[in-house]
RNA sequence: GGGGCGGUAGCUCAAUUGGUUAGAGUACCGGACUGUCGAUCCGGUGGUUGCGGGUUCGAGUCCCGUCCGCCUCGCCA
């Protein structure tokens, strides 16, 4: 083949006179007849304009042109001049062309199902796009992520190389252990009836690897977890993954913060001030969630205490509920922006987080108006003095115990901020948040779930308070203060970690309290009671979420778009065609069979 | 497992709310054209309306089931 000299992106006008050859495909052609060809050839690089006339061309050559079609792929040879036409601003190579004097189709392409190189026009769907992934992914936009996402573990794995992290992989095929997600299975031939699970994080891995004394880990490593995914998270993902011995908390942050900056500072060009921390309690107080988007107000407020004076049922009933709360959203000018219509799609929204609905009002000159005015006329004065109510806001009520009544209206805040235009553009919010509870009771089993993992630590003044808790006090047992952190961003979790638990006393009542006896937990946590027995230094680390990480970077919220090759949101390839089923042969191999049965006609 | 939106030409969409032969742009094929860069102009090919039932004189449109894609609750850090 005739190899390029050049990539379809680097002519200039410095290179006129030159005769270049360059390999690529056709991005789009312009036919002006026997005699005038234009066709313009992509690469990663960019697009140059070749062109085809009768006096540097015999017929030959120009039947050859006539005939180029979009995303064939040629090689073409010859001078590269001043464009005669005048040239092309929107082009890094827009003030030259190459006159071809010699060209070899390298591969014929079939009409292609759509157009990667069409600057307008609508995309097509997701799935057509996922079918044909490689002609997708040659859209510039895709090779921008795809550069993207280099760019980003590239400057990871110096960041940590400078600090003093090494690269170390873990298994793939793991052991399958209780909590957390549903993890994938994979039978083993060489030991019938037994199973592997793909790793739904290297947590217990890098935790070992700071008792084998590795003090420092960094992994990029492919996660698994098999759950049904969102437009932010598939089953199959890739973490930033680190790992440090002889830290506490603020050490940790101390060194993510400045990576976090630093991957910030070369990315985009924005220097991040130092991060602000805050807690979960007051998180979820504020902002009725544990990762909340700071570029906006719209803060909840508690009115408990007033609404225990009005005569509004509503109101009493959730205030008998176990932690029984009722709190305002205050939303500057929704009068005239919150429509009705959307008021009352308020009520539907909430009730998908358990919520009864969600009472409205609306602040005037004199009181309140529509809606539930007339129940807080008792408490008109303090309520506007509580909220700093200002003629023209709406006022948006929910009451119900505190977990339903804030993860209600934590949603709602950030619904309303999109309604009401009131997420600015263009700011980089970055926050910690820091003291989770260690546990979160499930009522409907009935028993404790650790809130991060197992593995978090308390924090070090709880340690004492931990050991001595009753596992019969609910109340205690939720009040303890995990040494857990979560980085966010704009509302969204990119990161989290905390300092581990190195000591097998504190590791063996965690187990304890989430149900296990100690021979459950010793069959199924041996390797790391018994790392815990070795000499295991105080250790923490993080993990990032890569796949969010270039979605913010790039400006999208559709995981999909970063991830070269997505699963669906029924975890199928839709251009491979996995999954798909195996013959019998293979199936006997690994000692399983099959229990599904196709649904009759 | 629940809720919602969608599936019509290779692609993006339309089709009077049940009524003649399912249209348009683009792509593709043929023709014209020597300076285009979303080329232009003329002509043409292209349809199991996702699939299977049903209602009806008549179904892209209504009903039932099913498959696929997306959003979401549950689930998952």
């Amino acid at each position: 083949m005739l190899r390029r000299t050049h990539t379809c992106g680097e002519l200039r006008e410095t290179n006129i006179g030159e005769e270049v050859t360059l390999n690529g495909w056709v991005n789009a052609y312009r036919d002006h007849g026997t005699g005038l060809v234009f066709a313009d050839l992509r690469d990663r690089y960019g697009l140059t304009q070749l062109v085809f006339d009768k006096e540097n061309a015999d017929d030959a050559l120009l039947e050859v042109a006539d005939k180029l079609r979009n995303e064939d792929v040629v090689a073409a040879v010859g001078k590269v001049r001043t464009r005669v036409g005048g040239e092309n601003p929107k082009l890094a190579t827009g003030k030259v062309e190459v006159v071809v004097t010699r060209l070899e189709l390298l591969s014929k392409a079939e009409t292609p199902p759509f157009m990667p190189g069409a600057e307008k026009g609508d995309l097509p769907g997701e799935n057509i796009r996922m079918q044909h992934r490689f002609i997708d992914l040659r859209r510039p936009r895709m090779q921008q992520i795809l550069q993207t996402r280099h760019r980003v573990t590239k400057i990871t794995r110096d960041f940590f190389d400078k600090h003093g992290f090494l690269e170390i992989e873990t298994p793939i095929l793991c052991k399958s252990t209780p909590e957390g997600a549903r993890d994938f299975l994979v039978p083993s031939r060489l030991q019938p009836g037994e199973f592997y699970a793909l790793p739904q994080s290297p947590q217990l891995f890098k935790q070992l690897l700071m008792v084998a004394g590795a003090d420092r880990y960094l992994q990029i490593p492919r996660c698994f977890r098999d759950e049904d995914p969102r437009a932010d998270r598939q089953a199959e993902f890739t973490q930033i993954d680190l790992e440090m011995s002889f830290v506490d908390r603020d050490a940790v942050l101390e060194i993510m913060e400045s990576f976090v900056r630093e991957l910030w500072s070369q990315m985009t060009g924005y220097e991040a001030p130092a991060m602000q921390r805050i807690t979960y309690q007051e998180a979820m107080d504020r902002y009725g969630i544990d990762r909340p988007d700071t570029r906006y107000g719209l803060e909840l407020v508690d009115i408990s205490d007033l609404a225990a004076k009005t005569d509004f049922k509503v109101f009493a009933d959730a205030l008998a509920k176990r932690k029984g709360v009722v709190k305002v959203i205050r939303v500057p000018g929704g009068a005239e922006k919150l429509t009705r219509k959307l008021t009352d799609g308020y009520t539907e929204f909430v009730k998908q987080f358990g919520a009864g609905g969600c009472a409205v009002t609306k602040v005037t000159e004199g009181g309140f108006e529509t809606g539930i005015a007339r129940f807080i006329e008792p408490i008109a004065a303090e309520l506007r003095e509580r909220v700093g109510a200002e003629p023209g806001d709406t006022l948006l009520f929910g009451a119900d115990g505190y977990s339903v009544c804030t993860k209600a209206l934590g949603e709602l805040r950030q619904k309303v901020a999109e309604d009401m235009g009131m997420v600015p553009e263009g700011l980089w919010n970055f926050l910690w948040v820091v003291d989770f509870p260690m546990f979160e009771y499930d009522e409907a089993s009935g028993r404790f779930y650790a809130m991060h993992h197992p593995f978090t630590a308390p924090r070090e003044d709880q340690i004492e308070a931990f050991l001595n808790a009753d596992p019969g006090d609910r109340d205690a047992i939720e009040g303890i203060v995990s040494d857990g952190y979560d980085i966010v961003l704009n509302g969204s979790e990119i990161g989290g970690g905390s300092i581990r638990i190195h000591r097998r006393d504190v590791q063996q009542k965690v187990f304890n309290l989430l149900g296990m006896s100690d021979e459950e937990a010793e069959a199924k946590f041996s390797f790391l009671l018994r790392a815990l027995r070795h000499g295991a230094p105080p250790h923490g680390g993080v993990a990032f979420g890569l796949d969010r990480l270039v979605m913010h970077l790039v400006g999208t919220d559709n995981i999909r778009d970063v991830i070269p090759f997505p699963k669906t949101h029924t975890g199928a390839d839709l251009m491979a065609g996995a999954p798909s089923g195996v013959d019998d042969a293979q199936l006997k191999e690994l000692h399983i069979a099959s229990t599904w049965k196709p649904p009759a006609e």
